[in-house]
DNA sequence: CCCTCAATCTTGTCATCGGCAAGATTGAGG
DNA sequence: CCTCAATCTTGCCGATGACAAGATTGAGGG
């Protein structure tokens, strides 16, 4: 039997293949790091196979940026509300899928205006932008603190990811993830 | 007369042209939206010119990154150890000068082992490891409180920059920068 | 004033890349 | 077994980064 949800073709499913060398070679040497014609000949395929299922290189950063989305909306959408793990389950996204989360924030990589970005995109960012509640009785403190709580855990993974932060590889990032944002969001829960 | 940091050449100088035309090309379309031909055509010299001045388009790359992290030190030492003024001092570079940022803390872009880019880079980075000197009694709370306002800064303008904040056209980023640090670090004052 | 010589820049070349066009192969459904 | 569209290949183009070899420039010494 087949898989159900992706159609499978002489190459066996050249589009998953493809993606996951992308992947693979993302969190080797960055989004920019490699070509299509490398990703072809790891899959086993000549050097124009990839662009019958993304036409573009553009294409295939686009689709890494909706299959990101997706797994990022799913995994916010676990924190139910709670603004604390929200932060950290940010946090150990970028950490866990680092090469998702590379080409994510980096417009000029993609079509944001891609209807499978837009969609994910806005279901990620819809679990952030309701999920500081109603911390304190004033809209606007709210909205705030949603961008403080929002900036900090992007801060962070971004910093250790570029590898910026003092003694990185010393802790565990999701322990000092999860003090961070206690010691800043801790009064407010 | 000449310029007295920069020695002139044939060009008049060509070093500091092809730096110039890389910034703008980088605000233009990213870091990697360009090419070293186009820099050279744009400047009016031969392709391979730039290659005597920056071996590579990565030291290319190295010595925007060192000239950023200069910059970046100088604003920052300005501030003298002010938490809040670092954290919005932080944001307005990023924003002021988007080229040099948007290649600083990308580090597989260029060499992170240059001397120049690693004292510049040491300069700016222990402002922000001192910044925060003695807030608490404990000492590694003061180390959590410096990355918690360090990531704050970093995320508030790394967003701000991909365009993923929602109404982010809408308020001045500096008063918003301000509200900022002044919610989370406020009370620390 | 001229000569030397290193720094600067040019010209030419190569492998590789992204993208396009035209054709071959495959396999599902009639 | 046949059709036909989806899939993949082959061949090509202009552009790129890197390299090699040679031409040009101008500052400093004689």
């Amino acid at each position: 039997m087949r898989q159900i949800d992706q159609p499978v073709y002489h190459h066996g499913n050249l589009r998953r293949a493809i993606i996951d060398a992308a992947l693979e070679a993302i969190g080797e040497s960055g989004p920019a790091g490699w070509s299509l014609r490398e990703l072809a000949r790891r899959a086993g395929v000549s050097h124009a196979a990839p662009a019958h299922h993304f036409s573009d290189k553009t294409g295939l950063l686009t689709a890494i940026a909706a299959e990101g989305f997706e797994v990022f909306a799913d995994v916010l959408e676990r924190t139910a509300g709670d603004i604390l793990e929200a932060g950290v389950a940010y946090i150990r996204f970028a950490i866990d899928h680092r090469p998702y989360f590379e080409v994510m924030f980096r417009p000029e990589l993609y079509r944001t205006d891609d209807p499978g970005v837009r969609s994910a995109r806005e279901r990620a960012f819809h679990v952030l932008v309701t999920g500081a509640g109603t911390i304190s009785p004033n809209p606007e403190q709210d909205r705030l603190t949603t961008i403080a709580a929002w900036s900090l855990a992007h801060g962070f993974a971004a910093l250790w990811m570029s590898g910026a932060l003092p003694e990185s590889a010393h802790d565990d990032p999701e322990i000092v993830a999860r003090s961070l944002v206690r010691l800043v969001f801790g009064t407010a829960r």
